[in-house]
DNA sequence: ATGAGGTGAGAAAAGCTTTTCCCAAGTCGA
DNA sequence: TCGACTTGGGAAAAGCTTTTCTCACCTCAT
């Protein structure tokens, strides 16, 4: 059995308010009573109970995160970057998986308000936004990343998909390349919407023509982005110099179509991907140019905002963080 | 602030120790007050405090799970499957990423003792079996999975690659396969070594030769995969005639090397990978047969250890759970 | 020498729940 | 009618810390 404090107290013959006070350097106390508990805390090994300490201190040092979607490619950056900040403050981390189940994220929640969290991080793969989190009895902070609701008094954290895509066809058209297409996910999600007004932005910028036809929505699959480098390139008018891809699968398939029919990357066409993931934009040939969308900041700001939160700052709104562009090879230049 | 149980009772009129036997449908209790108590907890949402049934308990119905590497692509499943069992028993899991850092690793576990975890899961990338966990000061439950340690008295969970890799050499031996060539990942992988003898052993049985040099071995990626069929198929000596592959990655690199130079899958060559990384070998054209670990099983096995063990059970010893074989195109049949 | 102030340690409460033991009142049978 | 037994509810302890308040004793200054 684990050693508690009162065991600490009687072989170092003192009270247990004294015990504490040395162990916690805290209030009156000599210096030889002092050495002496922590003497006997060592030989004892000696840790205090965090639950006894989470009851009186009203303050568990845990907080919850849960995830709508399994945890996937994007969710786990995040999960990482946020542990990893919150550790540092003594903060544990609750792993909950709902799985899109409305009726399992429930009883998530249910569990993590037993559990006396002090404060809960949702993240999940994006189409829209989601429902907020329901019956929440107390004041629970709450932090929305990769995901946001309505609600305009929540905080939720996002990548400026908006931005990403500018910076993406900025470099495009820096280097010169003129008609820049757009081969993107389904429109229903929010984050294709906002990369395509991004692509129109820095055309626009640019001095380029947004032409009719050169926005092709699909799956988000390397099938999708070869099939799309068919429409684009079999097409009677006039061939893209340039690409924009809504994520690095899309790109790559369409970095393999181009090969196969002839089209040199970058000389012919330049390819941008979005995502930046690792290990399929440095296997593509050649290595892609993509968005990263700094998941990891995302995370650490997540638990910034949430350490504010629970110290008692009133943190809202909807904030998008800054993507940046990864270049490797497949835009030349 | 959250209602206790002592304001459910001022306000029912009864003794605390009276709520809490209604509310737990617990002792000598009437009807009447058992709904009246009922009625008031739900009234005021009341919730219990779960650090003071922890405290009280000796149970914190919590676990930790440990990585040693970050998360990754292998980890996600398995903790994905494990804290789904465990939620089922009203158990929460502390996810710890240590990466690879010891210290950080020690300061993980004293966070995890002093929040009086239940057990403990360790999971980690595997090259070779890892230290065991250090100055565990109470007897804390164990369990290592995808991983493992030396010692003989601590439980380890692994899939079983020798297995594994037999399912991939018998499955294209039966397709009529005579020189099944394996590129692989780095020797120092046990999990490369346990692979190479499965292949041995299933060419054995089928009756093949297994020729020197049909081994190759290199890093876990594409360019890996195409570099092999490079020197596989330039070689003076006659050419295989199916490719088992370390990882999915490899066997991807393999396949689009061998379309470049003009040989087909499957009718020239049979390619089977490992891991059956579903964006992977779905992208892959045709797509990648390839060898399934189950981590979701062992995830959820490693949930099921854990309980037995929290429940008493003394189970040790190094457990190796069956590989499936995921049959897609690239090997024809 | 006496009072004031300081110092070190202990007692106790609070934080929330569960469980055991006990008591009062009511019921039933002899 | 009285004793035995049942029934429902309450008191209290235990689980482990932290913190506040109090008290005894010592020192120093007047």
């Amino acid at each position: 059995m684990n050693a508690t404090i009162r065991d600490v107290a009687r072989v170092a013959g003192v009270s247990i308010g004294t015990a504490s006070k040395a162990l916690n350097d805290n209030g009156r106390i000599s210096a030889e009573t002092r050495a002496k508990v922590l003497r006997v805390a060592k030989e004892l090994t000696y840790r205090p109970n965090g639950l006894a300490q989470s009851l009186h201190r009203a303050r568990s040092m845990t907080v919850g995160i849960l995830t709508n979607d399994s945890f996937g490619r994007f969710s786990f950056p995040i999960v990482e970057a946020l542990e990893r900040r919150l550790f540092d403050q003594g903060i544990a981390v609750f792993m909950c998986n709902a799985t899109d189940d409305p009726a399992r994220e429930r009883r998530h929640i249910d569990q993590l308000m037993g559990k006396r969290i002090d404060g809960l991080v949702v993240t999940a793969r994006r189409t829209d936004s989601r429902a907020p989190i329901a019956a929440l009895s107390r004041a629970l902070p709450v932090v929305y990343v990769f995901t946001h609701v309505d609600d305009p008094a929540a905080l939720c954290l996002l990548p400026d998909d908006r931005g990403g895509a500018e910076l993406a066809v900025r470099h495009l058209a820096a280097l010169g390349r003129k008609r820049i297409a757009h081969v993107t996910g389904p429109e229903r999600f929010e984050a294709v919407r906002l990369r395509c007004q991004g692509r129109r932005d820095a055309l626009s910028q640019a001095g380029l023509k947004d032409r009719a036809g050169d926005v092709l929505n699909g799956a988000w699959s390397e099938g999708w982005g070869r099939e799309a480098v068919g429409r684009l390139f079999d097409a009677k008018r006039a061939a893209p110099d340039a690409l924009f891809c809504g994520n690095d699968q899309i790109a790559r398939g369409a970095i393999d179509a181009l090969r196969e029919r002839g089209r040199s990357v970058p000389a012919d066409v330049a390819v941008v991907g979005f995502d930046n993931w690792q290990v399929m934009a440095e296997a593509a040939r050649p290595a892609l140019t993509s968005v990263d969308m700094n998941l990891d900041a995302l995370g650490r700001a997540a638990g910034e905002c949430l350490l504010d939160m629970i110290g008692g700052k009133n943190v809202t709104g909807a904030r998008r963080l800054p993507c940046t562009l990864v270049v490797r090879g497949s835009c030349g230049g």
